[in-house]
DNA sequence: CCCGACCGTGAACGCTATGTGAACCGAAAC
DNA sequence: GTTTCGGTTCACATAGCGTTCACGGTCGGG
């Protein structure tokens, strides 16, 4: 996921820290111009400005931001209680704002909704592997960058493997976790499938999936470092 | 200007007076029907429900007046702080939400930051993706300029899609959400449905609406980071 | 170095999910 | 009452895909 931007820089460390919690990358910067200058290629994934502290740089930065071609969005405000009055609504500023100090749950949950309403990714769960990427919600899968085109039961034999990178399985193991506890049938199945994974992914890329003689196979690199 | 409907019945004191004090017209009801009885002719400006006290009444109260023919909007939640975890959003049962005991003046900004963003404009009346364009008050589709006649669940399911592009929905997660919650009934009445809305998308957009096999149907390209 | 277990490979089989045409049926419109 | 429209269901065709099998190569232990 790309950095959400924050304001002011250095950025409040409760901010941080709560950001970090739950999982959000961050940048804080400290005007428009480092704005730009830091922007991800894929732009920000959106914008939490804190007005508590410095309300006329906040409110120039989101006013900047909001003007470009492709304005920040969404855009959380945090605003101390004494603020609330003079919220200046008509100019389209911000999505959604949030008192100052926050609880953390609280901008969570506000974060989460915003996300969700402006459809700009719910953070879409994935599940990634260096070049390989698994986009959970769309069943569609990509390795650098490329779409691959797989089957069901190719699409779910790779994302049980990418799931727990590192860790060999047995092919029984897989028939149980991958195709369903009660699966009954040839464990030579599971070759079948990894053969046609392997090919799909390319030969570069071909050796995420290895054999562990008679015992199974492993996504990834081992633990110990090969 | 009509009153804005209130949950439960009696209202809280401190949201009565809160709201009279700056001047928004309210009126409480205790369930759908009361909220059906005593709807004004207009429709309701919006709705505040408490969810802090009551959230089994708070929660059907919204799912109810949401899957509505007029969804009541703009619609603010009002949730204790350890609801905060609980909240499910995919459902889109509100708009906004506000921590209760609540600060009247935080209430005042968001029931105005509410009116402002869907009253003007920012909430889209249209759906639209691509050469789709879905009026979500007049009921009418078009694709390429022009017009598009569908049915009734034609345009409700088109409309359930393409308000999620890129996302993959099983025939069943179809069946509830388009259909209604308590829909039962074989589920090939959605590949019927689906081959009826290519079929009027034309042969060019067909592929508009994608198979994914033994899984459903997704609307769109997937989007890839964000 | 040899043997056997293990695994990769190609192809064939058969099932199941989906596409498709059409019939059915209830409700609304006339 | 009759007609029309739209939603649902059914039956059939088909292709995509999971499974199986046989063959040959490879690795590792004795």
């Amino acid at each position: 996921m790309e950095p959400l931007l924050l304001f002011p820089d250095p950025a409040p460390p409760e901010l941080a820290q709560a950001l970090d919690l739950v999982g959000y990358p961050w940048k804080a910067v400290t005007d428009e111009r480092a704005a730009t200058r830091n922007e991800p290629e894929d732009g920000w994934a959106g914008g939490v400005v804190v007005a508590a502290n410095d309300a006329e740089g906040a409110f120039s930065l989101c006013r900047a931001l909001r003007k470009r071609d492709l304005p920040l969005e969404p855009l959380l405000l945090l605003i101390s209680g004494a603020q609330l009055g003079d919220l200046e609504l008509r100019d389209d500023l911000f999505d959604d704002f949030c008192l100052y100090p926050f609880q953390p749950l609280e901008l969570e949950a506000r974060l989460k909704h915003l996300f969700w309403r402006t459809g700009r990714g719910t953070r879409p769960e994935l599940v990634e592997y260096g070049p390989l990427v698994l986009n959970l919600e769309t069943y569609q899968a990509g390795i650098d960058g490329h779409p691959l085109d797989l089957t069901y039961m190719e699409y779910e034999l790779l994302k049980f493997l990418a799931s727990h990178p590192g860790r060999v399985f047995t092919r029984e193991t897989l028939l149980s976790r991958v195709w369903g506890y009660e699966y009954y049938g040839g464990a030579r199945t599971v070759d079948v499938h990894i053969r046609r994974l392997r090919a799909k992914l390319g030969e570069e890329h071909a050796s995420l999936i290895q054999t562990v003689r008679s015992v199974g196979y492993r996504f990834g690199q081992s633990r110990w470092g090969v």
